[in-house]
DNA sequence: TACGTTACGGTTGAG
DNA sequence: AGCTCAACCGTAACG
């Protein structure tokens, strides 16, 4: 890690920031990258002014531009299995009706029969081995060799953020960093959904993707061309911003008395409302400060300053009630 | 100087 | 309960 100094809170980077290796930047951070792009800023002044290493800056820009999600993607888990108790059914129905059938022709089957796409059908060698194991130790299977299987239990992160909701907040905090608070909640945002689909088979993230695709929640207005394509502006962030920017407010983090605030009310990012009086405050490592908010937020659990349509927009999404997943997730951890 | 890419050491979580 | 492993992370360095 070179330059980089361990310590109780995270490691800090060359620039001065701090990071917890392993660990994604807080979502504020992850907004205010972009919402500076968005303000016409270049990644380099980004980098420096946030104290984030520019491959960070560049990644996280990439990935908006790509998917419309400024959301980290799902860390952890295996892919979800692809020979199902359905497609074992099947192989073992295929099987009973000719014995002689060869995996490779089991294969083209469940192809051709539809119940699995290029994308999830077991290989060949995977379906011998269900032949020489399974087969046999299917007895609950029905006639037909199909069992019940919910497809939606392919989904091995059924919400992004499964691991943070589903445990238990002391055992999260334990497990966390301080400084890095339950994903679930960083910078008081409720992230259960966006980029974090996880190990999804190449079709259904390739749905996702699309349904988050830029063109879909347009991240820059019409008359602003694209950041990706050039740079208007070769300003630093404090030129644009003005001296003494309060990064606080601008980044959707908000005081604890301050209204809340989206991108669409900050047309003037600069607000000197909560501007630390002393000089050496404006030098305060900003993303320490960020993460010690978020995991104020986070403890507080109903802080929503950073919510804008960058996070929310075109990443709703609904469970079969249609209920929404980030309420969903609210009903676990509340 | 700016920035895209990648090796690296790290975390995570379903199986 | 603990392990495995493949996904992800951000940094640092290279070009």
């Amino acid at each position: 890690m070179g330059d980089t100094q361990i310590s109780q809170y995270g490691e800090v980077n060359q620039l001065g920031g701090v990071f917890v290796n392993g660990r994604p930047l807080p979502n504020a951070v992850r907004l205010r990258i972009v919402e500076l792009a968005q303000l016409g800023i270049r990644p380099c002044d980004i980098s420096r002014q946030l104290r984030v290493s520019h491959g960070c800056v560049s990644k996280i820009l990439a990935r908006y531009h790509e998917t419309g999600s400024i959301l980290p993607g799902a860390i952890g888990g295996s892919k979800p299995r692809v020979t199902t108790p359905k497609v074992v059914g099947y192989i073992k129905d295929l099987k009973s009706k000719d014995p002689g059938i060869f995996a490779w022709e089991i294969r083209d089957r469940l192809l051709a029969d539809g119940v699995c796409d290029k994308y999830n059908v077991p290989s060949v060698s995977s379906i011998s081995r269900i032949l020489r194991n399974k087969i046999g130790t299917m007895a609950h299977l029905t006639g037909n060799g199909v069992v019940h299987y919910d497809k939606h239990n392919h989904h091995h992160h059924p919400i992004t953020t499964s691991g943070a909701a589903n445990q238990t907040s002391s055992s999260v905090t334990a497990l966390y960093n301080p400084l890095y608070p339950p994903y679930s909640t960083y910078g008081g945002v409720s992230v259960g959904v966006g980029v974090g689909i996880h190990h999804q088979s190449p079709i259904a993230a390739t749905s996702i993707g699309h349904h988050m695709s830029p063109r879909n929640n347009p991240p820059l207005s019409p008359n602003r061309p694209s950041p990706a394509i050039s740079w208007p502006s070769s300003h630093s962030v404090t030129d644009i911003l003005g001296v003494g920017l309060n990064i606080n407010v601008g980044l959707g983090f908000r005081p604890p008395q301050a209204p809340p605030m989206t991108i669409a009310t900050q047309s003037t990012p600069v607000c000197a409302s909560s501007e630390p009086s002393a000089s050496h405050n404006y030098n305060y490592n900003y993303n320490y400060y960020m993460y010690l908010q978020s995991c104020n937020s986070a403890a507080a659990g109903h802080q929503h300053g950073s919510s804008s349509s960058l996070m929310n927009s075109g990443h709703m999404m609904t469970n079969g009630s249609g209920q929404s997943i980030v309420n969903s997730v609210h009903g676990i951890t509340a």
